[in-house]
DNA sequence: ACCTGAACACCGTTCAAGT
DNA sequence: ACCTGAACACCGTTCAAGT
């Protein structure tokens, strides 16, 4: 249990390695997880990274696994906290929408570097959570589990859609284009008509 | 004008690199791209590469070219020959989600690798040809332009969203399932009321 | 004009040797 | 137990030399 920046000289750790590559991730997507890099960075050499990893893919795995438990269990524990299920959804929507800058960064690389099996993997457990989370309050809406069940997969296709947009044209998304991104979701899917 | 797959022994074209250079795509991704196996597999050497292309990178830019093309141009001339607006998009759609394999297989491998910036570039033109001929069938069948260009807009988010689900769970993406994902793209938007 | 083959650069990976 | 430093492998890139 270290500090993240590594104040002190005490000896690295696979959780320093782990917690630099996926701050790599965030500034310059996976393929800034440079084994060589990180160990300049951390003040090491490539032979320790080797010590406490198998190899630059399983250094990655575990940062992914980091962001992974970020992604879904600490979100969801925050919403459970709220009652209603409408305001969960605004809130998991507009928390997905509006997310801080790093962690977008970190989404949004993830999604540009889908033929990466790991990021693959974890892209997806992490979407079918969020998914059947949203499933599971459209269905206490009174939504039936079919229907509820669509309705989630639609916004989920929305938002990986509207991220890898503003990913192709970061220009348009500042601003004013993401609010709408939000509303239109909102508007497609919150209106009482079966879809 | 040579023969796709080099039947002769004529001398080796930008063209024979490129085409190459696209199937590999389809095979594996812009990955699969290798200077050194394309080499061998049109029976000639890296430096003969070097005398057609700048770089890899050039050599991939030239083979997404060729895929824009068949990705815009091509199909909006097809539907050209169809006057009913609706009849177009539904005719887009079905295209587009019912594309022969070795398509799908590209396009998807595209949106696998957006952190290229080549690939980025192109999707990105791509996106917005089909968005703004979306939109402007939507006009044609009555709604204002901001709302064609929302509805238009949607499509395409729905669309790429799915093709990346499709990648992400293989098994779940046969058979019924792609149906479905068209039939709710068609309902959530061809519905006569405003978004 | 077009191609070969050898050399180099870059970075992931290995490993004998150190502390 | 943990780390260094040198070596190797792989592949993109360069280039002098051939035809």
């Amino acid at each position: 249990m270290e500090m993240g920046n590594r104040a002190g000289k005490t000896r690295l750790g696979r959780d320093d390695w782990a917690s630099a590559a996926l701050r790599a991730i965030a500034r310059g997507g996976i393929d800034a997880v440079a084994v060589e890099s990180l160990a300049a960075e951390l003040g090491a050499t490539k032979g320790s990274f080797y010590w406490h990893f198998e190899n630059r893919d399983s250094l990655i795995d575990a940062a992914l696994a980091v962001w992974e438990q970020r992604s879904t269990d600490a979100v969801i524990a925050l919403l459970e906290r709220e009652a209603d299920p409408a305001t969960r959804l605004r809130m998991l929507l507009a928390a997905a929408f509006e997310m801080p800058a790093e962690e977008r960064a970190t989404e949004i690389a993830l999604l540009a570097k889908l033929d990466h099996a790991g990021a693959a993997r974890t892209v997806q457990r992490v979407a079918e959570r969020r998914i059947s989370y949203m499933a599971a309050q459209f269905e206490a809406l009174g939504w039936k589990p079919e229907e509820a069940q669509d309705r989630a997969t639609i916004v989920s296709y929305l938002y990986v859609g509207s991220l890898i947009s503003s990913h192709l044209a970061p220009k348009a998304s500042r601003g004013r284009k993401r609010a709408r991104d939000v509303e239109l979701v909102f508007d497609t899917l919150m209106r009482a008509r079966p879809l």
